[in-house]
DNA sequence: CACCCTTTGAAGCTC
DNA sequence: GAGCTTCAAAGGGTG
């Protein structure tokens, strides 16, 4: 095979739409005007540009197939960490020794401290989202979930031809193992750190549900409760939620902690539909089943433990509440709007800042990671690239780390970059800090603060 | 393979 | 009656 070609083929697939150039001026042109720039633009789902999707698969089906990884080498670039998505984990799994090399530090940039810091609709694990970033708002904090080369067609990076990303010569293929994918986990040493993970093995629906409705410990059979009104609520708007957010992988949990707060939205008069329909469902059940109770289903079914916990329930349960309350709101409704109209509906920054990172947040509990069967691959880094970092590690605890800005990239200034263009950063660790509670921790966003000195640590700190 | 997670509402259970 | 528990759905995660 040649791989070469193979790549310089994938390369030129990677066209940038006119649109995408649109919308790049006009960030520019707004940018230009405003010395706290506008809030970084959010990736609308119509806005996928792209996508070529990559020949993962279809090159030698299954096992065996070549991943031309990053067939598109601007996605390094649009990789770096400007902004540790504020994740409310305190990091127990710290993955050392990720930091921005050197070279890179010692030149002016325009973001300080507590300074807007980008940000970008993550498209994560969507196998042809793209992920869409801009200089100008600076490279989105990028979640290992994003990235998209495992499992079906890859998506494509577009960047912003002011960024014109340096020449690499290294270009890493990998080769996977039938039921093998790869996620990105970060950069050492100029390095990009993959593992190679097992995919899911199993759907374990069917069995379960095979196994509930035989778990029964006495000749009659299992009769279901009817489903209450909100019950019938979830399985009319499942299907729905998840087309609209279009993550691959998404939990049903997630899922409804989104629709628990869709129920809370609905009116009244909206509301009264469904628990129309759900006494319309318990007569037909009382009809159909006379002498059933709910009784007859305790102790059927699990035992559900209670919750020792020594965190304040409360509290959890508010976190998971404002996780899904704001935040998926936030992004049912953005997500399904144009670059535009979330630039230009958005009232300010900080509210902008608050919601986007509490997606990112809430995305960080919706995409659950693979359970890891993993092996590192290396990948070296060309010199134009910098740093990223994981937010998350590969067992529900993002990794903490402060990101500050470092440098600028060795690139010829223009008008539109002097400005625009962001510095790269460095990555840092936090030091570890208390555990919060089994799995999660507060995030804090530091209040804006106008520019200062360019070197200022970039406002991603956590707690 | 059974249960967990996560939501709200209804019903049963315990005190 | 108050407060707690269980179970409805869903499907990926977990042990």
């Amino acid at each position: 095979m040649d791989f070469s070609a193979e790549i310089e083929r994938a390369i030129e697939e990677m066209e940038r739409g006119k649109l995408l150039s649109t919308v790049w001026a006009a960030i520019d042109e707004i940018l230009a005007d405003t010395s706290n720039p506008p809030p970084p633009p959010l990736v609308p789902a119509e806005l996928e540009f792209n996508t070529h999707p990559q020949p993962v698969e279809s090159q030698t089906e299954g096992y065996g197939a070549w991943i031309p990884m990053m067939a598109d080498l601007h996605m390094f670039e649009q990789q770096n960490p400007l902004m540790a998505a504020p994740t409310m984990y305190d990091g127990l799994l710290y993955q050392g020794d990720i930091v921005q090399p050197g070279h890179l530090s010692g030149q002016a940039g325009v973001y300080s401290a507590g300074q807007y810091l980008p940000y970008q609709w993550p498209v994560a694990d969507v196998p042809t989202a793209t992920a869409v970033s801009h200089p100008a708002a600076a490279p989105q904090p990028y979640l290992p979930h994003q990235w998209p080369v495992a499992d079906g067609p890859t998506a494509t990076a577009v960047s912003h031809p002011a960024a014109a990303p340096q020449p690499c010569n290294i270009v890493p293929v990998v080769k996977l193992s039938e039921g093998q994918s790869l996620r990105w986990i970060g950069v050492q040493n100029r390095e990009m750190l993959y593992e190679v993970i097992a995919k899911d093995p199993l759907n374990t629906f069917n069995s379960r549900k095979r196994k509930r409705e035989t778990q029964q410990d006495d000749s009659r059979p299992y009769v279901k409760k009817p489903p209450n009104a909100f019950m019938l609520f979830i399985k009319e708007q499942r299907l729905s939620v998840e087309a609209e957010f279009n993550i691959k992988g998404i939990t049903s949990a997630a899922v409804n902690r989104i629709l628990g707060q869709k129920w809370k939205s609905l009116t009244k008069e909206e509301q009264a539909k469904y628990f129309d329909k759900a006494k319309e469902e318990k007569r037909l059940h009382a009809q159909q089943h006379p002498k059933w109770t709910t009784r007859d289903n305790y102790g059927k079914k699990r035992k559900r433990k209670v919750k020792a916990s020594a965190f304040n329930p409360e509290e959890d349960t508010q976190q998971a509440k404002k996780l899904c309350g704001t935040s998926v709101q936030t992004a049912v409704m953005e997500s399904s709007s144009s670059l535009a109209e979330v630039m230009e509906s958005s009232s300010s920054l900080a509210e902008v800042m608050e919601s986007s990172s509490s997606l990112v947040e809430d995305l960080q509990t919706v995409l659950v990671p693979e359970a890891p069967q993993t092996q590192t691959v290396l990948v070296q880094l060309p010199h134009s690239q910098t740093a990223v970092t994981p937010v998350c590690d590969m067992r529900h605890l993002p990794q903490v780390y402060k990101v500050s800005p470092a440098s600028w990239l060795d690139l010829p200034e223009t008008a539109s970059t002097s400005l625009a263009s962001p510095a790269p950063l460095t990555v840092t660790q936090s030091p570890p800090t208390q555990r919060m509670s089994e799995d999660r921790c507060h995030p804090v966003m530091e209040p804006l603060e106008p520019p200062s000195s360019p070197h200022c640590t970039a406002s991603a700190a956590l707690l």
